[in-house]
DNA sequence: ACAACTTAGTTGCATAATGCAAGTAAATTT
DNA sequence: AAATTTACTTGCATTATGCAACTAAGTTGT
């Protein structure tokens, strides 16, 4: 899937080299949306990615500077994984993503409170988001909600 | 790769169902931002898609309604595919790639002037590259380039 | 200290997806 | 009517993924 040199230098693609799988941008998800932080919890979400597939695109996420990974001070056996500020601009790709999901999918989980507001002031509220991942907050998880900050 | 069901309907993982594959968004954006709208001209793109590939993500995009194929009517072995709206939704996705990649690629060929024209104002960048592809123009072909309207 | 458990992996193997070269049928051009 | 073009299909080797089981290092409970 990855090529050494990669197949060009066009800006969608060069994204898609380091993205452009089913998988990886989920992982950035967990972190900057769920706030995840440990193999375990990648493990455990619902798209049920494999244990090897996800220590290879973690290896890759680190590589490409997307993720950082260190060892837990407190319990040794863990790593913590985190967004650089190249994972964090990964955001506005979330964003779009899920907006356009929201658009399409009958089905979808997402929070249609949310999706009004993201529509309202898409750059205004991906900018919050990636404010509160800098700071350590995950945008949706418990109460914790960066989207509370914008009147939700 | 795509699964009967899907892994979920998190709102970043149905968008990835549809397009998280390292092809599929190349199709879109040769649709969107080169005018590309024939098999061939799919096949002449810088990456080197196989044949068999692409006829299988047409045949995918096709079904997930994000592009139509009809026949040409002046020559009739040639098939012709446009984005729908669904499609042309899809626009922003690119857009936070490329700006992506812009930031991030070192070796980037895209245009600096584009890049700085869309950070300035990424929304009205966005509509009015979405509004060219459905009046019949894309985005970044030849000097019907959309982005002249803006400035460039 | 020692057994049981947890975490972050690795390994082996079956299945699925991709890459590549060659071939084909229908329509068009010469 | 022969040569060419277009949008495919086919066969086959290589690569990636999915799944279950296994492991090594670190931690917890007694």
């Amino acid at each position: 899937m990855k090529r050494l040199h990669g197949k060009s230098h066009c800006t969608v693609n060069f994204a898609l080299e380091a993205v452009g799988d089913p998988w990886t941008l989920l992982i950035v998800r967990d972190i900057a949306f769920d706030g995840k932080h440990r193999f375990k919890e990648f493990l455990s979400s619902q798209e049920r990615i494999a244990s090897n597939i996800l220590t290879n695109r973690l290896v890759q996420l680190e590589r490409d500077g997307i993720v950082t990974k260190k060892r837990d001070t407190n319990d040794r056996r863990t790593m913590r994984y985190d967004l650089t500020e190249k994972g964090i601009d990964l955001i506005p790709v979330l964003l779009t993503l899920s907006n356009w999901s929201f658009r399409y999918d009958s089905q979808t989980e997402a929070n249609k409170q949310f999706a009004n507001i993201y529509r309202h002031d898409p750059i205004g509220v991906t900018k919050q988001i990636q404010a509160g991942v800098r700071a350590g907050r995950a945008a949706f998880v418990g109460e914790d909600c960066v989207a509370l900050d914008l009147g939700m």
